[in-house]
RNA sequence: GGUGGGGUUCCCGAGUGGCCAAAGGGAACAGACUGUAAAUCUGUCGGCGAAGCCUUCGGAGGUUCGAAUCCUCCCCCCACCA
Protein backbone atom coordinates (compact mmCIF):
# COMPACT_ATOMS: atom_id res chain seq x y z
CA UNK A 1 0.00 0.00 0.00
CA UNK A 2 1.44 3.52 -0.67
CA UNK A 3 1.48 6.28 1.75
CA UNK A 4 -1.49 8.48 2.75
CA UNK A 5 -0.11 10.94 0.98
CA UNK A 6 0.90 9.30 -2.35
CA UNK A 7 -3.03 8.09 -2.49
CA UNK A 8 -4.48 11.30 -1.77
CA UNK A 9 -2.19 12.84 -4.39
CA UNK A 10 -3.87 10.33 -7.15
CA UNK A 11 -6.83 10.27 -5.59
CA UNK A 12 -7.15 14.25 -5.66
CA UNK A 13 -6.83 14.61 -9.81
CA UNK A 14 -9.91 15.76 -11.54
CA UNK A 15 -11.93 16.01 -8.69
CA UNK A 16 -14.55 18.51 -8.11
CA UNK A 17 -14.34 18.49 -4.06
CA UNK A 18 -13.93 16.56 -1.09
CA UNK A 19 -14.98 17.25 1.89
CA UNK A 20 -13.21 17.08 3.93
CA UNK A 21 -9.41 16.04 2.56
CA UNK A 22 -8.26 16.40 6.08
CA UNK A 23 -10.94 13.54 7.09
CA UNK A 24 -9.92 11.47 3.77
CA UNK A 25 -6.27 11.80 4.98
CA UNK A 26 -6.99 10.88 8.47
CA UNK A 27 -8.81 7.90 6.70
CA UNK A 28 -5.88 6.79 4.75
CA UNK A 29 -3.66 6.62 7.38
CA UNK A 30 -5.70 4.53 9.66
CA UNK A 31 -5.67 2.23 6.48
CA UNK A 32 -2.10 2.13 6.27
CA UNK A 33 -1.54 1.79 9.69
CA UNK A 34 -4.15 -1.21 10.20
CA UNK A 35 -3.46 -2.31 6.49
CA UNK A 36 -7.50 -2.50 6.39
CA UNK A 37 -8.86 -1.21 3.38
CA UNK A 38 -11.61 1.37 3.22
CA UNK A 39 -14.95 0.90 2.24
CA UNK A 40 -15.82 3.08 -0.57
CA UNK A 41 -19.39 3.77 -1.56
CA UNK A 42 -20.97 4.39 -4.89
CA UNK A 43 -24.42 4.64 -5.74
CA UNK A 44 -25.97 4.31 -9.26
CA UNK A 45 -29.42 4.84 -9.71
CA UNK A 46 -30.26 1.93 -12.27
CA UNK A 47 -32.37 4.46 -14.48
CA UNK A 48 -30.72 4.56 -17.83
CA UNK A 49 -29.17 1.12 -18.76
CA UNK A 50 -26.03 2.29 -20.43
CA UNK A 51 -23.60 3.91 -18.96
CA UNK A 52 -21.95 6.36 -20.94
CA UNK A 53 -18.66 8.46 -20.64
CA UNK A 54 -20.12 10.60 -17.94
CA UNK A 55 -20.69 8.12 -15.65
CA UNK A 56 -16.93 7.11 -16.14
CA UNK A 57 -15.66 9.40 -15.11
CA UNK A 58 -16.81 8.45 -11.38
CA UNK A 59 -16.33 5.07 -11.80
CA UNK A 60 -12.59 5.72 -13.30
CA UNK A 61 -11.91 7.28 -9.65
CA UNK A 62 -13.57 3.88 -7.83
CA UNK A 63 -10.75 2.27 -10.05
CA UNK A 64 -8.13 4.47 -8.23
CA UNK A 65 -9.49 3.69 -5.61
CA UNK A 66 -9.47 -0.19 -6.51
CA UNK A 67 -5.57 0.33 -7.10
CA UNK A 68 -4.79 1.73 -4.49
CA UNK A 69 -6.52 -1.69 -2.59
CA UNK A 70 -9.39 -0.27 -1.01
CA UNK A 71 -12.67 -2.17 -1.09
CA UNK A 72 -15.09 -0.93 -3.61
CA UNK A 73 -19.02 -1.02 -2.95
CA UNK A 74 -20.98 -0.55 -6.14
CA UNK A 75 -24.36 0.16 -4.67
CA UNK A 76 -26.87 -0.48 -6.97
CA UNK A 77 -30.42 1.82 -5.92
CA UNK A 78 -32.68 -0.81 -6.93
CA UNK A 79 -35.07 0.92 -4.40
CA UNK A 80 -34.55 4.14 -4.96
CA UNK A 81 -34.88 4.09 -8.40
CA UNK A 82 -38.33 3.54 -8.09
CA UNK A 83 -38.51 7.23 -6.57
CA UNK A 84 -35.99 8.83 -9.13
CA UNK A 85 -33.58 10.81 -8.23
CA UNK A 86 -34.91 14.70 -7.76
CA UNK A 87 -31.09 15.96 -8.50
CA UNK A 88 -31.10 18.32 -10.52
CA UNK A 89 -34.43 18.26 -11.78
CA UNK A 90 -37.10 20.51 -12.49
CA UNK A 91 -39.33 18.64 -12.29
CA UNK A 92 -40.47 14.63 -10.65
CA UNK A 93 -39.10 11.68 -12.52
CA UNK A 94 -40.77 9.09 -13.26
CA UNK A 95 -40.53 6.61 -11.12
CA UNK A 96 -39.46 2.92 -12.36
CA UNK A 97 -41.18 -0.44 -12.03
CA UNK A 98 -39.00 -3.58 -9.98
CA UNK A 99 -39.04 -4.84 -13.44
CA UNK A 100 -37.25 -2.24 -15.29
CA UNK A 101 -35.17 -1.49 -12.65
CA UNK A 102 -33.84 -5.02 -12.21
CA UNK A 103 -33.37 -4.98 -16.18
CA UNK A 104 -31.46 -1.86 -15.91
CA UNK A 105 -29.30 -3.22 -12.89
CA UNK A 106 -27.92 -6.40 -14.56
CA UNK A 107 -26.82 -4.21 -17.30
CA UNK A 108 -25.41 -2.19 -15.43
CA UNK A 109 -23.12 -4.83 -13.70
CA UNK A 110 -22.39 -6.23 -17.16
CA UNK A 111 -21.10 -2.82 -18.00
CA UNK A 112 -18.77 -1.19 -15.07
CA UNK A 113 -16.63 -4.54 -15.34
CA UNK A 114 -15.00 -3.26 -18.37
CA UNK A 115 -13.49 -0.83 -15.81
CA UNK A 116 -14.01 -1.72 -12.42
CA UNK A 117 -12.16 -5.37 -11.19
CA UNK A 118 -14.52 -7.63 -10.25
CA UNK A 119 -13.11 -10.04 -8.28
CA UNK A 120 -12.53 -6.64 -6.04
CA UNK A 121 -16.26 -4.98 -6.57
CA UNK A 122 -18.41 -5.55 -3.58
CA UNK A 123 -22.22 -5.16 -5.82
CA UNK A 124 -25.04 -4.39 -2.91
CA UNK A 125 -28.74 -2.97 -4.10
CA UNK A 126 -30.45 -0.70 -1.34
CA UNK A 127 -33.69 -2.71 -1.34
CA UNK A 128 -31.68 -5.66 0.45
CA UNK A 129 -31.94 -2.80 3.57
CA UNK A 130 -34.69 -1.18 2.20
CA UNK A 131 -37.24 -3.71 2.22
CA UNK A 132 -36.97 -4.99 5.13
CA UNK A 133 -37.85 -1.77 6.50
CA UNK A 134 -41.06 -1.54 7.96
CA UNK A 135 -43.11 2.20 7.95
CA UNK A 136 -42.02 3.01 11.30
CA UNK A 137 -38.40 2.71 10.48
CA UNK A 138 -39.29 4.72 7.73
CA UNK A 139 -41.02 7.38 10.02
CA UNK A 140 -37.87 7.41 12.58
CA UNK A 141 -35.63 8.03 9.36
CA UNK A 142 -37.83 10.92 8.14
CA UNK A 143 -37.90 12.29 11.60
CA UNK A 144 -33.91 12.59 11.20
CA UNK A 145 -34.24 15.49 9.18
CA UNK A 146 -36.52 19.11 8.47
CA UNK A 147 -38.83 20.03 5.49
CA UNK A 148 -36.24 23.45 5.96
CA UNK A 149 -33.31 21.62 5.74
CA UNK A 150 -34.66 19.92 2.60
CA UNK A 151 -35.23 23.27 0.83
CA UNK A 152 -31.98 24.18 1.21
CA UNK A 153 -31.39 21.88 -1.61
CA UNK A 154 -30.74 24.07 -4.95
CA UNK A 155 -33.15 22.24 -7.17
CA UNK A 156 -36.01 21.61 -4.63
CA UNK A 157 -35.51 25.20 -3.47
CA UNK A 158 -35.87 26.32 -7.08
CA UNK A 159 -38.61 24.02 -7.82
CA UNK A 160 -40.47 25.57 -4.41
CA UNK A 161 -39.63 28.91 -5.61
CA UNK A 162 -40.97 28.83 -9.30
CA UNK A 163 -44.14 27.15 -7.97
CA UNK A 164 -43.16 23.67 -9.61
CA UNK A 165 -44.15 20.12 -8.01
CA UNK A 166 -42.42 19.12 -5.38
CA UNK A 167 -43.61 15.70 -4.01
CA UNK A 168 -43.28 13.77 -0.52
CA UNK A 169 -41.59 10.76 -1.45
CA UNK A 170 -38.90 13.16 -3.48
CA UNK A 171 -37.73 14.39 0.10
CA UNK A 172 -37.04 10.71 0.90
CA UNK A 173 -34.82 10.05 -1.96
CA UNK A 174 -31.50 11.75 -0.07
CA UNK A 175 -32.32 10.09 3.66
CA UNK A 176 -32.29 6.80 1.91
CA UNK A 177 -29.37 7.11 -0.20
CA UNK A 178 -28.20 8.42 3.21
CA UNK A 179 -29.63 5.71 5.04
CA UNK A 180 -27.54 3.45 2.47
CA UNK A 181 -23.83 4.89 3.72
CA UNK A 182 -25.20 4.08 7.29
CA UNK A 183 -26.18 0.07 6.09
CA UNK A 184 -22.80 -0.04 4.10
CA UNK A 185 -20.42 1.67 6.78
CA UNK A 186 -18.49 3.85 4.01
CA UNK A 187 -15.93 5.64 4.95
CA UNK A 188 -15.89 7.20 1.52
CA UNK A 189 -18.71 8.01 -0.81
CA UNK A 190 -17.99 9.23 -4.36
CA UNK A 191 -20.29 10.70 -6.42
CA UNK A 192 -21.16 13.75 -9.05
CA UNK A 193 -21.12 17.71 -8.14
CA UNK A 194 -24.97 17.45 -7.72
CA UNK A 195 -24.91 14.75 -5.40
CA UNK A 196 -23.45 17.29 -3.15
CA UNK A 197 -26.81 17.26 -0.86
CA UNK A 198 -27.24 13.83 -1.08
CA UNK A 199 -23.63 12.81 -0.21
CA UNK A 200 -23.71 15.15 3.04
CA UNK A 201 -27.04 13.33 4.12
CA UNK A 202 -25.05 9.81 4.65
CA UNK A 203 -22.76 12.34 6.46
CA UNK A 204 -25.32 13.26 8.98
CA UNK A 205 -27.07 9.68 9.09
CA UNK A 206 -23.71 8.08 9.96
CA UNK A 207 -22.94 10.67 13.02
CA UNK A 208 -26.78 9.86 13.81
CA UNK A 209 -26.38 6.35 13.90
CA UNK A 210 -23.12 6.50 15.41
CA UNK A 211 -20.57 5.83 12.73
CA UNK A 212 -17.85 7.98 11.70
CA UNK A 213 -18.96 9.84 8.54
CA UNK A 214 -17.85 9.45 4.86
CA UNK A 215 -15.69 11.38 3.69
CA UNK A 216 -17.58 12.75 0.00
CA UNK A 217 -15.70 12.84 -2.84
CA UNK A 218 -17.65 14.60 -5.77
CA UNK A 219 -16.64 14.31 -9.45
CA UNK A 220 -17.27 17.67 -12.16
CA UNK A 221 -19.92 16.23 -14.58
CA UNK A 222 -18.94 15.68 -17.67
CA UNK A 223 -20.41 17.53 -20.68
CA UNK A 224 -22.20 16.10 -23.39
CA UNK A 225 -21.03 15.86 -27.27
CA UNK A 226 -23.02 19.16 -27.36
CA UNK A 227 -20.49 20.37 -25.10
CA UNK A 228 -23.32 22.59 -22.83
CA UNK A 229 -25.48 20.02 -21.08
CA UNK A 230 -24.17 17.87 -18.95
CA UNK A 231 -23.94 14.20 -20.85
CA UNK A 232 -27.05 12.28 -20.44
CA UNK A 233 -29.45 9.59 -22.25
CA UNK A 234 -31.98 11.38 -22.40
CA UNK A 235 -30.60 14.84 -23.73
CA UNK A 236 -29.32 12.48 -26.42
CA UNK A 237 -25.69 14.23 -26.16
CA UNK A 238 -23.86 10.65 -24.58
CA UNK A 239 -21.29 8.34 -25.69
CA UNK A 240 -22.08 4.92 -24.55
CA UNK A 241 -19.65 2.69 -23.45
CA UNK A 242 -21.45 -0.10 -25.03
CA UNK A 243 -21.42 1.70 -28.49
CA UNK A 244 -19.52 0.28 -31.84
CA UNK A 245 -15.94 1.09 -31.64
CA UNK A 246 -16.24 3.45 -35.12
CA UNK A 247 -18.99 4.98 -33.12
CA UNK A 248 -17.28 5.75 -30.24
CA UNK A 249 -14.30 7.19 -32.47
CA UNK A 250 -16.64 9.30 -34.54
CA UNK A 251 -18.74 11.07 -31.91
CA UNK A 252 -15.46 11.63 -30.19
CA UNK A 253 -14.42 13.11 -32.98
CA UNK A 254 -17.44 15.62 -33.71
CA UNK A 255 -17.30 17.70 -29.90
CA UNK A 256 -15.94 20.68 -30.02
CA UNK A 257 -11.94 21.83 -30.04
CA UNK A 258 -12.52 23.59 -26.59
CA UNK A 259 -14.82 20.18 -25.53
CA UNK A 260 -11.93 18.05 -26.15
CA UNK A 261 -9.58 19.96 -23.43
CA UNK A 262 -12.77 18.95 -20.72
CA UNK A 263 -12.57 15.35 -22.15
CA UNK A 264 -8.62 14.92 -21.48
CA UNK A 265 -8.98 16.25 -18.03
CA UNK A 266 -11.74 14.25 -17.45
CA UNK A 267 -10.95 11.29 -19.05
CA UNK A 268 -7.73 10.51 -19.64
CA UNK A 269 -4.80 9.82 -16.77
CA UNK A 270 -2.84 12.37 -18.54
CA UNK A 271 -0.96 15.10 -16.21
CA UNK A 272 -2.99 18.29 -15.94
CA UNK A 273 0.67 19.91 -17.08
CA UNK A 274 0.73 17.36 -19.68
CA UNK A 275 -2.37 18.25 -20.78
CA UNK A 276 -1.76 22.39 -20.68
CA UNK A 277 1.29 22.12 -22.46
CA UNK A 278 -0.79 20.46 -25.82
CA UNK A 279 -2.95 23.16 -25.67
CA UNK A 280 -0.24 25.10 -25.79
CA UNK A 281 1.21 23.65 -28.42
CA UNK A 282 -2.44 23.88 -30.97
CA UNK A 283 -2.43 27.44 -30.05
CA UNK A 284 0.88 28.51 -31.14
CA UNK A 285 0.15 26.25 -34.45
CA UNK A 286 2.49 23.43 -33.50
CA UNK A 287 -0.19 20.67 -33.15
CA UNK A 288 -2.98 20.44 -35.61
CA UNK A 289 -6.23 19.80 -33.13
CA UNK A 290 -7.71 17.35 -35.45
CA UNK A 291 -4.97 15.03 -34.42
CA UNK A 292 -5.19 15.65 -31.05
CA UNK A 293 -8.73 14.68 -30.67
CA UNK A 294 -7.92 11.91 -33.00
CA UNK A 295 -5.55 10.35 -29.74
CA UNK A 296 -7.96 11.04 -27.58
CA UNK A 297 -11.03 8.81 -29.39
CA UNK A 298 -7.84 6.32 -29.35
CA UNK A 299 -6.85 6.87 -25.95
CA UNK A 300 -11.02 5.88 -25.02
CA UNK A 301 -12.02 3.36 -27.71
CA UNK A 302 -8.99 1.62 -26.75
CA UNK A 303 -10.17 1.42 -23.14
CA UNK A 304 -13.59 -0.48 -24.03
CA UNK A 305 -12.30 -2.30 -26.97
CA UNK A 306 -8.55 -3.75 -28.21
CA UNK A 307 -5.68 -2.30 -30.20
CA UNK A 308 -7.30 -3.98 -32.97
CA UNK A 309 -10.95 -2.74 -33.16
CA UNK A 310 -9.61 0.60 -32.12
CA UNK A 311 -6.90 0.72 -35.30
CA UNK A 312 -10.36 -0.66 -37.64
CA UNK A 313 -12.44 2.74 -35.75
CA UNK A 314 -9.76 5.01 -36.68
CA UNK A 315 -9.46 3.36 -40.41
CA UNK A 316 -13.37 3.87 -40.60
CA UNK A 317 -12.95 7.25 -39.95
CA UNK A 318 -10.19 8.30 -42.13
CA UNK A 319 -11.36 6.61 -44.66
CA UNK A 320 -15.20 8.37 -44.55
CA UNK A 321 -14.78 11.21 -43.34
CA UNK A 322 -11.22 12.99 -43.77
CA UNK A 323 -10.72 11.23 -47.07
CA UNK A 324 -14.58 11.55 -48.40
CA UNK A 325 -14.07 7.97 -49.47
CA UNK A 326 -16.32 4.61 -48.71
CA UNK A 327 -16.41 2.59 -45.54
CA UNK A 328 -15.78 -1.35 -45.96
CA UNK A 329 -19.20 -1.98 -44.18
CA UNK A 330 -22.43 -0.67 -45.28
CA UNK A 331 -25.80 -1.54 -45.33
CA UNK A 332 -27.02 -3.24 -48.53
CA UNK A 333 -30.02 -3.31 -50.69
CA UNK A 334 -30.98 -5.91 -53.22
CA UNK A 335 -32.77 -5.43 -56.89
CA UNK A 336 -33.62 -7.57 -59.47
CA UNK A 337 -30.83 -7.70 -62.09
CA UNK A 338 -32.45 -5.48 -65.91
CA UNK A 339 -35.28 -3.70 -63.46
CA UNK A 340 -35.29 -0.16 -62.82
CA UNK A 341 -36.22 1.94 -60.08
CA UNK A 342 -37.02 5.28 -59.28
CA UNK A 343 -34.18 6.69 -57.12
CA UNK A 344 -36.31 8.15 -54.57
CA UNK A 345 -38.29 5.47 -54.04
CA UNK A 346 -34.79 3.29 -53.65
CA UNK A 347 -34.06 5.40 -50.99
CA UNK A 348 -36.86 5.29 -49.33
CA UNK A 349 -37.22 1.35 -49.91
CA UNK A 350 -33.88 0.41 -48.81
CA UNK A 351 -34.40 2.75 -45.00
CA UNK A 352 -31.38 5.19 -46.19
CA UNK A 353 -34.33 8.06 -45.89
CA UNK A 354 -37.33 8.34 -44.01
CA UNK A 355 -39.37 9.72 -46.61
CA UNK A 356 -40.38 10.77 -50.83
CA UNK A 357 -40.02 14.15 -49.81
CA UNK A 358 -36.95 13.80 -47.61
CA UNK A 359 -35.36 12.32 -50.55
CA UNK A 360 -36.36 14.59 -52.98
CA UNK A 361 -34.71 17.50 -50.98
CA UNK A 362 -31.74 15.96 -50.81
CA UNK A 363 -31.06 15.06 -54.33
CA UNK A 364 -32.37 18.84 -54.95
CA UNK A 365 -29.36 19.88 -52.17
CA UNK A 366 -26.94 17.79 -54.19
CA UNK A 367 -25.87 15.71 -51.84
CA UNK A 368 -27.15 12.10 -53.24
CA UNK A 369 -24.61 10.34 -55.41
CA UNK A 370 -23.98 7.03 -57.68
CA UNK A 371 -20.39 5.35 -57.50
CA UNK A 372 -18.98 8.83 -56.73
CA UNK A 373 -21.33 10.39 -59.29
CA UNK A 374 -23.91 13.89 -57.82
CA UNK A 375 -27.84 13.10 -59.06
CA UNK A 376 -29.36 16.07 -59.60
CA UNK A 377 -32.58 14.99 -61.21
CA UNK A 378 -35.23 13.74 -58.71
CA UNK A 379 -37.21 11.90 -61.18
CA UNK A 380 -33.64 9.73 -62.31
CA UNK A 381 -34.93 6.00 -63.49
CA UNK A 382 -32.08 4.04 -62.54
CA UNK A 383 -31.15 0.72 -64.48
CA UNK A 384 -29.78 -2.30 -62.31
CA UNK A 385 -27.54 -4.01 -64.36
CA UNK A 386 -24.27 -3.95 -62.19
CA UNK A 387 -23.39 -2.93 -58.55
CA UNK A 388 -24.14 0.45 -57.47
CA UNK A 389 -22.50 2.20 -54.07
CA UNK A 390 -24.84 5.13 -53.17
CA UNK A 391 -23.80 7.84 -51.08
CA UNK A 392 -26.34 10.10 -49.12
CA UNK A 393 -24.73 13.36 -47.60
CA UNK A 394 -21.64 12.69 -45.77
CA UNK A 395 -22.07 9.40 -43.74
CA UNK A 396 -25.02 7.46 -45.23
CA UNK A 397 -23.86 4.65 -47.45
CA UNK A 398 -25.87 2.14 -49.26
CA UNK A 399 -24.52 -1.10 -51.42
CA UNK A 400 -27.10 -2.00 -53.79
CA UNK A 401 -26.87 -5.68 -55.47
CA UNK A 402 -28.21 -7.04 -58.29
CA UNK A 403 -29.76 -10.65 -58.15
C1' G B 1 -63.40 22.34 -2.50
C1' G B 2 -62.98 27.62 -4.75
C1' U B 3 -60.49 30.94 -8.36
C1' G B 4 -57.31 31.84 -12.31
C1' G B 5 -53.64 30.20 -16.29
C1' G B 6 -52.43 26.57 -19.82
C1' G B 7 -52.00 22.06 -23.62
C1' U B 8 -49.17 24.42 -31.12
C1' U B 9 -45.04 20.64 -35.64
C1' C B 10 -38.47 16.62 -32.52
C1' C B 11 -37.86 20.54 -28.20
C1' C B 12 -38.77 25.67 -26.62
C1' G B 13 -42.17 29.16 -28.23
C1' A B 14 -45.24 33.02 -31.47
C1' G B 15 -49.91 32.87 -33.59
C1' U B 16 -56.71 34.68 -31.27
C1' G B 17 -61.48 33.55 -38.03
C1' G B 18 -58.95 33.53 -44.37
C1' C B 19 -52.38 36.19 -46.21
C1' C B 20 -51.18 29.20 -41.68
C1' A B 21 -47.94 23.38 -43.16
C1' A B 22 -48.24 27.70 -39.01
C1' A B 23 -43.12 33.42 -36.93
C1' G B 24 -38.56 33.04 -34.12
C1' G B 25 -34.88 30.09 -31.60
C1' G B 26 -32.64 25.26 -30.61
C1' A B 27 -31.77 20.38 -32.36
C1' A B 28 -31.24 17.70 -36.78
C1' C B 29 -30.01 17.22 -41.95
C1' A B 30 -27.61 19.15 -46.42
C1' G B 31 -24.16 22.40 -49.24
C1' A B 32 -19.70 25.44 -49.16
C1' C B 33 -15.27 25.94 -46.69
C1' U B 34 -11.65 23.30 -43.67
C1' G B 35 -7.69 21.17 -39.82
C1' U B 36 -12.37 16.93 -38.25
C1' A B 37 -18.57 14.32 -37.89
C1' A B 38 -14.44 21.24 -34.78
C1' A B 39 -15.60 26.41 -35.96
C1' U B 40 -17.95 29.61 -39.59
C1' C B 41 -21.36 30.81 -43.57
C1' U B 42 -25.66 29.35 -46.55
C1' G B 43 -29.82 26.40 -47.22
C1' U B 44 -33.49 22.60 -45.84
C1' C B 45 -36.54 21.15 -42.06
C1' G B 46 -45.25 17.03 -42.06
C1' G B 47 -46.63 13.48 -46.03
C1' C B 48 -47.74 11.99 -51.11
C1' G B 49 -44.32 9.91 -58.26
C1' A B 50 -45.39 16.55 -56.45
C1' A B 51 -50.01 18.86 -60.48
C1' G B 52 -52.30 19.54 -56.84
C1' C B 53 -53.93 17.02 -52.83
C1' C B 54 -53.87 14.75 -47.87
C1' U B 55 -52.80 14.81 -42.52
C1' U B 56 -51.19 18.08 -38.23
C1' C B 57 -52.07 22.91 -33.45
C1' G B 58 -54.78 17.82 -26.13
C1' G B 59 -59.74 14.70 -27.57
C1' A B 60 -64.85 14.57 -29.49
C1' G B 61 -68.62 17.34 -31.55
C1' G B 62 -70.58 22.20 -33.38
C1' U B 63 -70.83 27.41 -35.68
C1' U B 64 -68.93 29.28 -40.48
C1' C B 65 -68.12 29.69 -47.47
C1' G B 66 -63.61 29.13 -44.30
C1' A B 67 -61.25 27.16 -37.55
C1' A B 68 -54.74 26.40 -34.35
C1' U B 69 -57.95 30.66 -33.71
C1' C B 70 -65.19 31.15 -31.97
C1' C B 71 -68.93 27.72 -29.07
C1' U B 72 -70.15 22.97 -26.17
C1' C B 73 -68.57 18.74 -23.62
C1' C B 74 -64.45 15.79 -22.12
C1' C B 75 -59.17 14.58 -20.85
C1' C B 76 -54.57 16.31 -18.93
C1' C B 77 -51.14 19.98 -16.65
C1' C B 78 -49.97 24.30 -13.56
C1' A B 79 -50.60 28.27 -9.95
C1' C B 80 -53.05 30.83 -5.98
C1' C B 81 -56.57 30.39 -1.89
C1' A B 82 -58.36 26.57 1.57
Amino acid sequence: MLSAEEQLEIIGKGVAEIISEEELLKKLKQAVASQKPLRIKAGFDPTAPDIHLGHTVLIQKLRDFQHLGHEVHFLIGDFTGMIGDPSGRSETRKSLTQEEVMKNARTYQRQIFKILDKQKTVVAFNSTWMKKMDAEGLIKLCARQTVARMLERDDFSKRFANHQPITIHEFLYPLIQGYDSVELRADVELGGTDQKFNLLMGRELQRDWGQSPQVVIMMPLLEGTDGVQKMSKSYGNYIGIDEAPHQIYGKIMSISDELMIRYYILLTDYSVNHIEGVQQKMTEGGLNPRDVKKELARYIVSQYYGEQQTLEAEKHFEAVHQHRGVPDEMPEYSLASGSRVWIVRLLVDSGTVESSSQARRLIKQGSVSLDGEKIRDENLELLIDKEFICKVGKRRFLRIKTI
